[in-house]
DNA sequence: GCGATTATGGTCGCATTCGATCGGAGGTCA
DNA sequence: TGACCTCCGATCGAATGCGACCATAATCGC
């Protein structure tokens, strides 16, 4: 059994490196070593462990944090893999929208192409959580209905409890979903747990859940469960999963679609 | 030591190209190397990777930012021509908003003008149908609650039966409301009977009702009425409304500000 | 106290990054 | 058009960082 929940980390060491990170946005492995009295692995440990809990971003050779990129929630903070990539797979997800559906559009930039796609769609009816895809169908485009609830700010997204009043009114045709981490053993995982219980009921609600990833997602697992690879229809993604990934996928009828 | 071999990250790279680009609309390769500390083989990887983004686009010596941001007509027109008069009106209302509390943001140009003061305040929630106004404080500021339900283009706020999900979930302290109709006998009035809907359900379940109007909308009415004065507790003005009006609503045990 | 689980540190093979070199394409000027 | 020069992309090598594995120490539960 996958053991989620292990939080017997030194607390004192990550709030250490949550107070490094917050001073200068950026630290160096080898520095963190020297100021902390610990070893290049415990470091990177607690490094990537943060991660998981999306208070910081991984780079080569150290971390920054991720509080100093929500100040532009426009610009999209994590430019630093593919964007190509996801604009396809976008165009790909465009098969599954039919005139006069009712379609869920989850937060993520890759859903955000698929949003971006659809200003041209005006007989078709968008729900989302997202305030970002929600900006690009604002000005004009598909009946849009907006999902209630706290702003998450890293995400910009919509999310908590608040979101059920709302969620359990409205049934979607499909649902169109990204995720943090994508993994045979956790499925669908995100980092925030407000963010996890969102994502749980629409795919409950949602007659059909197309996810879109891009190939980097392949095995990473965040902090929060988001759903089972069970309740996934369709997976849209790059042509880079690796073949065992994509077997154990259609072994649970999920579709995998390359873009 | 000096300082020369600082070591720097990919991402910090990127971002100060991003910045160098969006400054001036071009850039040549040998500028980027000296003010990046890199090598030109290093500074071209960058800018194909930022090519491949859609970010920038190449051209033979270095290249060029491609402004992809075609910022919605809709947001400029109304937000730069907010009157002195709104300024006054938004700045009036802050002596209501208390430390701690909830207030609800309503729609309109003089509410929003209010959110855009609330942007320091961080221990305060917010709770709002405006999507303008989300927008101002989706960076930073007080903790945020989306309305949900369907948006209304023209006023880019969520109106209609679906926000009495989340609305009768909440209760505010303060509800900061606009209106586009002020008269002794129609009371508020607004075109939308939807979002006339959503402006009763949130003065009912408001502790006080703050109204922000300038003097303009003396005696007009619209087509959909959304609240009575009697349901007023505060009105805040700029000095041009008439004596008989401010008379008249004084009787009615409302206190009326003058910004 | 003892076994099991967990945190930490070291080592090794591998991946990523960066800079240098080189052949060739593209731009410039007569 | 052709000569000349600059710049570009591809490839390679060096350096560094990274994840995986294992060993050891600490801690917890029984």
């Amino acid at each position: 059994m996958v053991t989620l929940n292990q939080k017997q980390f030194a607390p004192e060491r990550l709030d250490r490196l949550r107070a490094a990170l917050r001073q200068n946005r950026m630290a160096r492995v080898e520095d963190l070593c020297r100021e902390l009295n610990a070893s290049p692995a415990t470091v990177r440990r607690d490094l990537t462990h943060l991660e998981q809990l999306g208070e910081i971003q991984r780079v080569h050779g150290g971390a920054v944090s991720v509080d100093s990129k929500i100040e532009e929630p426009l610009f999209d903070a994590k430019t630093s893999i593919a964007s190509k990539e996801k604009q396809q797979i976008a165009k790909a997800a465009l098969d599954f929208v039919k005139p006069g559906d009712t379609i869920y559009l989850d937060g993520g930039s890759t859903v955000l192409e698929l949003a971006r796609l659809l200003r041209d769609h005006t007989n078709l009816t968008v729900v989302t959580n997202s305030l970002r895809a929600a900006l690009e169908l604002a000005g004009r485009g598909p009946r849009l209905i907006l999902v209630g609830g706290e702003l998450r700010r890293l995400s910009q997204t919509v999310v908590g409890p608040l979101t059920e009043n709302i969620l359990r009114e409205i049934h979607v045709d499909t649902a169109f979903m990204g995720s943090m981490g994508l993994s045979s053993d956790s499925g669908l995982t995100t980092t925030d747990p407000n963010e996890a219980f969102t994502k749980k009921r629409v795919m409950d609600s949602a007659r059909q859940v197309v996810v879109l990833v891009d190939s980097s997602k392949e095995g990473k697992v965040a902090f929060s469960h988001a759903g089972k690879l069970e309740d996934v229809d369709v997976l849209i993604t790059d042509g880079k999963l690796s073949k065992d990934f994509v077997r154990s996928l259609t072994e649970k009828k999920i579709k995998v679609v390359k873009a």
